[in-house]
DNA sequence: CGCGTTTGACCCGCGC
DNA sequence: GCGCGGGTCAAACGCG
């Protein structure tokens, strides 16, 4: 039969839908955004600068919200994801969960105000690893790393269950985690939480920069954290934004 | 006319 | 082996 066309066959299941690395954000819902059009029946996902397909959405058990599944359209080969729910909790917060990563630069036909470049490529190009880890690092792995996953839902209530046991690798690891940050946080530059469990599989042996291989086009991302009044506000909530803070802070001094 | 959104169906993985 | 839940695709519709 050749009506396949689809992963009903071939395809190679070589991994599962689930053994890929997911990374969950909390973002409050910004009314401007979200009253863009259509009324209001639309979580309104915050634009990321990137352009998202919206390829299908489902209903969620144990959230009275659906979720959203979005995709990358800037690029028919790009394996970027994004879903997007409400938190359930707090239905004022959004739910992003990002899968994948994209495999092409920015769209430069969607101008975008291109932020000014600061001195962010310090930090981006200490663990750069430019070659492949963008099509193959799904690993696979699950265990209380996947309980994150449900608790991510919780953080965006108060963030209380960031706590240096979720992330022992942060204390030495520090900057990495902040380059990892580094992007969400221009997603949201106006209003964000980044309240996120990077929820990476493990393989066993290389789980580290691998696994966030920033490019130039992400670091421009950065360009935009300048002063947000509601940080100070945002980045006491966990040691992660406390992270990002200081690298900001360092950033600032240094250039 | 093209693109994006919407909705239903289909498929897969996992738990029981 | 069956059922549940989740994820993705595909066709249709609406809007720009």
């Amino acid at each position: 039969m050749s009506s396949d066309t689809k992963m009903t066959n071939t395809s190679s299941p070589k991994r599962s839908r689930r053994a890929i690395q997911k990374r969950v954000v909390s973002v409050p819902i910004k009314e401007a955004e979200g009253s863009r059009l259509k009324g209001d029946h639309m979580s309104a996902p915050p634009s990321d600068s990137w352009a998202w397909r919206k390829y299908g959405q489902k209903p969620i058990k144990g959230s009275p919200y659906p979720r959203g599944y979005y995709r990358c359209s800037s690029s028919k080969g790009c394996p970027a994801r994004k879903q997007v729910e409400r938190s359930r909790q707090d239905p004022n917060m959004l739910v992003v969960t990002y899968s994948s990563e994209h495999n092409h630069p920015w769209p430069a036909s969607k101008n975008h105000h291109n932020h000014r470049h600061n001195a962010t490529a310090a930090l981006t190009t200490t663990n750069t690893t430019p070659s492949v880890s963008e099509e193959e690092e799904e690993e696979d792995h699950d265990q209380d790393q996947d309980q994150e996953q449900k608790d991510a839902i919780n953080i965006s209530n108060e963030s209380e269950l960031i706590s240096e046991d979720k992330f022992p690798n942060l204390d030495d690891g520090c900057l990495i985690n902040g380059s990892e940050f580094g992007w969400f946080t221009d997603f949201y530059p106006t209003s964000f939480t980044m309240l996120e469990s990077p929820i990476y599989t493990e393989d066993g042996d290389d789980t580290d920069s691998d696994i966030f291989t920033m490019r130039e086009e992400d670091e421009s991302l950065f360009a935009d954290l300048d002063e947000l009044p509601e940080c100070s506000t945002v980045f006491r909530r966990g040691m992660v934004q406390r992270e990002v803070a200081h690298r900001r802070h360092s950033l600032a001094t240094t250039g």
